[in-house]
DNA sequence: AATTCTGGCAACCGCCTTCCT
DNA sequence: GAGGAAGGCGGTTGCCAGAAT
């Protein structure tokens, strides 16, 4: 038994007490200080009734909501790092859309910031490339071509990336490690040729050896093994250091069920869209520059 | 300079699970 | 074991700032 109201604030008839307003809407400065303030106090949980010894107008959930998702001390700000954002790409691959799940992998991250980096960054390149995000096809793609950017660009910029300087500490140290990752970058610009060569299709590339560097000889979850690129170019060419990420190790297992038809399609899909050289340069996530270095002149 | 479009993100909603009585 | 409350989670919405026209 609520009413809106036009000042974002409900109005809540409860018999047994006095009427209430209930905020909603964005917290105030003066909000936020009431809720850490508490917390700090009496610490966390029982949120409802947090609310409302902390004077608050909140729901309970709204309250929690606040401090997961902004208002924790130890949340990061500012842009994710390209092993962030590796990580999640991988960890979604895994387990879908957990995204509290993938979070707990990502230290001072939440899920909310999670999904919404995926909806507005990922997905919005399945809608541009006309792949069903989440399909098989649009997986391919992530497996086969952008995480090894992803991973090179990683090992291009070993020193810390500017705009997660002082944020990104936790992943960053933990993420070092991301070793041996990518072989010279002339192969992989002549990978990218032959991937906008409608006769040669991504297990192509894939499957070639050519950018082969080492091969991880203890891996258990055998990072990029197993896939529908015959394992070659992930399998051979990269080594990742599980341990590092705290991942449990890759699970490619849907992928091994991707058909080589399902590639010839996505390839199609990309020779038709000219997706490398146009549209994907210049949106991908958001991050422009990870298309830059590997460009054919 | 004004208007429209777009991207990013905080916050809300509703469903499901877990916990407590 | 049943029922209700609280918490957790994923999906969606709406606002705002910056870009594009």
């Amino acid at each position: 038994m609520s009413t809106t109201m036009p000042t974002g604030t409900q109005r809540v008839c409860n018999p047994n007490e006095e009427e209430f307003e209930l905020r909603r809407g964005p917290w105030t400065l003066e909000e936020d200080s009431l809720l850490i303030h508490y917390i700090a106090c009496h610490g966390e949980g029982r949120w409802n009734l947090l609310a409302k010894c902390a004077g608050l107008k909140r729901t309970g959930k709204s309250c929690r909501l606040r401090w997961l998702n902004y208002l924790k001390p130890d949340i990061k700000r500012g842009n994710l790092t390209l092993q962030e954002q590796l990580l999640i790409l991988e960890l979604q691959s895994k387990w879908g859309n957990r995204w509290s799940k993938i979070a707990q992998h990502l230290p001072g991250r939440t899920d909310n910031e999670i999904k919404n980096y995926w909806r507005t960054r990922v997905q919005k390149q399945a809608r541009q490339l006309k792949i069903e995000s989440n399909s098989k096809r649009f997986l391919e793609a992530i497996r086969c071509i952008w995480m090894p950017r992803l991973l090179e660009k990683l090992e291009q910029t070993s020193s810390p990336s500017p705009h997660s300087s002082s944020t990104a500490s936790t992943m960053e140290s933990q993420n070092s490690k991301v070793t041996s990752l990518v072989p010279n970058q002339d192969n992989f610009a002549s990978q990218e040729s032959k991937l906008m060569d409608s006769e040669n299709s991504i297990s192509n590339i894939c499957s070639t050896d050519s950018m082969r560097i080492s091969e991880h000889p203890t891996s258990p979850g055998h990072a990029f093994g197993n896939t529908a690129c015959n394992n070659s170019f992930l399998n051979d060419c990269y080594y990742v250091d599980i341990s590092t990420y705290d991942m449990e190790g890759f699970n490619l297992a849907p992928m091994s069920a991707v058909g080589t038809q399902d590639i010839s399609l996505l390839d199609c899909q990309m020779a038709e869209n000219n997706w490398i050289n146009d549209d994907m340069s210049s949106t991908l996530w958001g991050m422009d520059e990870l298309w830059q270095f590997g460009k054919p002149e």
